[in-house]
DNA sequence: GCAAACTTTCGTATAATTTCGTAATTAGTG
DNA sequence: CACTAATTACGAAATTATACGAAAGTTTGC
C-alpha cells in the first residue's frame, strides 16, 4: 500500500469509528507509529482530522465557518418546514431562480435529491452551499449588498435577465393581508423583480413573522405569484 | 506502441487494478523507469491520476476533495507575508481585481486600510470576507467551479472585460524557473488572463511550494506581470 | 529530393529526495 | 512519580529528479 493510499484508508477508518488510538492504526495498516503519526500531523495540517494525545478524531463537517448568516438566523425551524414544503414544486431538470434570503437558503439541502438541475441565484452564499452539495449553479455577480449577502443592480439584473427559468422561490422582508408583498432595500425588490419576470412560475416562501409588515418598496402582489408556501396552510 | 497510446493504456491499467507502481509499469509497458514517470506526470498535470513515491493511484472521481472553502489552508503564514507584501501597490481610489486563489484572499484583511478602492473578484469566498471588512466590491458571477470556488466560464469572463482596473493580484497552481505560469483547468487560467488584459499592472503572487510545477494549461509568463511577489527577494 | 538543423522521445547515470523504522529525548496524563 | 505517547534526530533503503546523449522523426532551405 502506498502512502496516499494509507492516508485515504485512514480517513476510511475514522469515517467509521469517529476516533482511533495511533497504536491500533499502526497494527491495522502495518506500519509504525511513527509513521501513523506523520500521516495524522499531515491529515491535521489539510484540516481533516483532529490530532488528540493517542489517536486522533474526525473532523466533522459540521464546525464549518460559513453559514454565519445562517447561524443566527430565527425561527430556523419553521424556515426548514416551508422550505421542504416547496421542493414538492421542483422537478427533474429545472431551471431555478433562488433569491438571497435565508428562508430560501434552507432548501438547498433537498435540492440534490434531484438531477440535472441548474440553479441561479444572487447569494454568494447560497451559491457556496449548492456547490457544497454538488449541484451545478450560477450566480449572477454584481454589487454585494452586505448585509444581505446579496448581489445586485444592472449587473445582476443583466444576468438574470438572459436566463429563462422553470420556477423562482423567493422571500421577503414582509407582507400584508391585502396581498402586498413588500421590502426594505430598492435593489434587492428590483432584482426579485427580474427573476419574477424570467420565470414561468414563482412560489412566494413566508412565515408567520412576516404577517403584516409593511417596508418601503413593493415587489409584487399575491396575484402574480404562483403559489404561496408557508408552515400552516 | 506511441506515446499517447502508452499513456491510455496506463489509464486502462489503472482503471482495473487502482494502483500499480511505476516498476511493474515499466516492465508491463517495455520502457523504462523514467519514461514511466514522465508519463506520470503528464497524466497528474492533467489530473487523472495522483503520483505517489513508488507508484500511482487512480484519481477517483469520487476522491473527496475537501472543497477549498473547508480546508485549512497549508502554507498560511507564507502567504499572509505575501499579502502583505502585496498592499504595497495599492494606492488609495484603485479599482482592483483578485483572482479566486487562496493566497490572494489573504489579502482582504490588509485592504481596509485604504480609502475609495473598488475590488472585483470571481471568487464568492473572497467577495463575502470583503463585505464583512466593509469594502466594496463586484462579483463576477458565473458558473460556480466547485473545487476552487470560483465562477469562470463566458458571463465571468464578460463581466471581467467590461471593467477596467488599475491592479491584479492573482496566482496560480505553479509555475518554472523559465517564467511560466500554468494552471490546472482551462477555465481559471482564461479568466485569469481576461483580468490580465483588463487591469493596468499585474502582481504575481507565488509562494515558493509553487516553484516548478508544471500544469496543462499556460496562463502567461513572467514578462507579462508587473512584478513578482515572493517570500524572499 | 535531400541534407542540415531542429525537435521529440527515451534510456543511462548520478544527485537529491522521500519514506520509514529505530532509538533517544521530551511532553502529557492520571 | 510512573507510565504512556509524542517529538526529534538520524540513518538506510528505495524512489525520483536531473542532466545528458543517442536515436528517431520533422522541418527547412536549397
Amino acid at each position: 500500500m502506498y502512502t496516499i493510499e494509507r492516508h485515504s484508508e485512514i480517513l476510511n477508518i475514522l469515517e467509521e469509528k469517529k476516533s482511533i488510538s495511533v497504536e491500533k492504526l499502526s497494527k491495522m495498516l502495518y506500519v509504525s507509529a511513527p509513521t501513523i503519526r506523520r500521516d495524522l500531523s499531515l491529515l491535521e495540517s489539510q484540516g481533516r482530522v483532529m490530532r488528540t494525545h493517542g489517536g486522533v478524531v474526525l473532523k466533522q463537517a459540521a464546525e464549518k465557518e460559513i453559514p454565519l448568516m445562517l447561524r443566527e438566523d430565527q425561527n430556523s425551524d419553521s424556515k426548514k418546514i416551508i422550505a421542504k414544503k416547496a421542493t414538492e414544486f421542483v422537478r427533474d431538470g429545472d431551471v431555478i431562480f433562488l433569491d438571497a434570503s435565508s428562508t430560501v437558503a434552507h432548501i438547498v439541502p433537498y435540492l440534490k435529491n434531484f438531477k440535472d438541475i441548474i440553479v441561479v441565484t444572487n447569494s454568494p452564499l447560497i451559491s457556496m452551499k449548492l456547490g457544497e452539495e454538488g449541484i451545478r449553479n450560477y450566480c449572477t455577480g454584481g454589487l454585494l449588498l452586505i448585509h444581505s449577502v446579496a448581489y445586485v443592480g444592472s449587473e445582476a439584473e443583466r444576468f438574470v435577465s438572459t436566463i429563462n427559468a422553470d420556477v423562482l422561490f423567493f422571500s421577503s422582508r414582509g407582507y400584508e393581508e391585502n396581498g402586498n408583498i413588500t421590502d426594505s432595500s430598492v435593489e434587492e425588490a428590483s432584482i426579485r423583480k427580474a427573476m419574477m419576470k424570467n420565470s414561468e412560475k414563482a412560489y412566494y416562501l413566508c412565515d408567520d413573522s412576516k404577517k403584516n409588515k409593511k417596508y418601503m418598496y413593493n415587489i409584487c402582489s399575491f396575484k402574480d405569484v404562483t403559489k404561496i408556501v408557508t408552515e400552516t396552510e
